[in-house]
DNA sequence: ATGACGGTAGCATACCGA
């Protein structure tokens, strides 16, 4: 079985992009964040044509997540539980690949970051913590099931210091704060495991680069997408790799893919 | 390494992002 988060920026600017990389990769689920866009102006026939069924959870303009699947995806949760969420950032699924049922979750967390026109505006880091807290009380919920359970997606959190190019610009950032980096933490030890860093102890695993000046080219990137797997998950792990193909390709999102392998 | 960059809404420019 094999998994990947995709963080699009944008499905429709982004379907070309997606389809080859579909057809590339081909992994038997994908997690899709920031679609941006709504049910109804969302790519359905180019995705089915790719050999995808799609299910989303979608909104206008901003953020917007989707679960595709090369079999039935079955809609478990739209949004978090006990958490009243304006914006479309949590669609969790069951799927069933040869007889096993996989239960998933394509999660984007706020980024968490004062407006530009209001420094001091704290209310977006808030709402980022409040959210996490919710995502960390279902997940003791979600540690119940014996069923392997993947949360993927874009976290918006640079765990560690080895997760970005460099600290100093970061020190300050909603991304990096101490906080936001110690609820992320908690996730795991709440026993949902970063399946890159069992993998990949030291390396460096970005999935994010600026589209702004050589950030690519100088490899000026950072690691907030992840695959977070359970117990029964992280048994069959087999691979995780980030696939820097859809972001070196044509009119790239900023995000690249990460994709796993389980038995 | 910060500002340039990209996407959306909607038609000029504001908002969002990480």
């Amino acid at each position: 079985m094999k998994i990947a988060t995709y963080n699009l920026n944008s499905v429709n600017a982004r379907i070309e992009n997606l389809t080859l990389w579909l057809g590339q990769s081909n992994p038997d689920i994908v997690l899709l964040q920031e679609i941006k866009c709504e049910y109804n102006s969302f790519p359905f026939f180019e995705i089915k044509a790719a050999g995808y069924e799609a299910r989303i959870l979608g909104q206008k303009s901003y953020n917007g997540v989707a679960v595709l699947s090369k079999k039935p995806i079955k809609i478990i949760r739209e949004g978090l539980p006990d958490f009243e969420d304006e914006n479309a950032r949590y669609l969790e699924a069951q799927i069933e690949i040869e007889k096993q049922i996989w239960q998933v979750a394509s999660i984007y967390l706020p980024n968490g970051n004062p407006p530009y026109n209001d420094s001091t505006d704290k209310s977006k880091y808030i709402y980022k913590l409040n959210w996490m807290d919710a995502l960390l009380k279902y997940a003791k919920e979600l540690q119940k099931s014996d069923l392997p359970v993947i949360l993927g997606g874009d976290f918006n959190v640079i765990l560690t210091p080895d997760d970005v190019y460099d600290t100093k610009p970061f020190l300050n950032n909603a991304l990096f704060l101490p906080e936001v980096r110690q609820k992320l933490k908690m996730l795991e030890y709440s026993g949902f495991y970063d399946v890159f860093r069992v993998l990949h102890p030291k390396e460096n695993g970005y999935t994010y680069w600026d589209y702004g000046g050589n950030a690519l080219a100088a490899d000026f990137g950072m690691r907030i997408d992840y695959l977070f797997a359970n117990a029964p998950a992280v048994d069959r792990l087999i691979s995780c790799t980030v696939d820097k193909s859809p972001r070196t390709s044509a009119k790239p999102s900023d995000h690249t893919a990460l994709s796993a392998e389980f038995e």
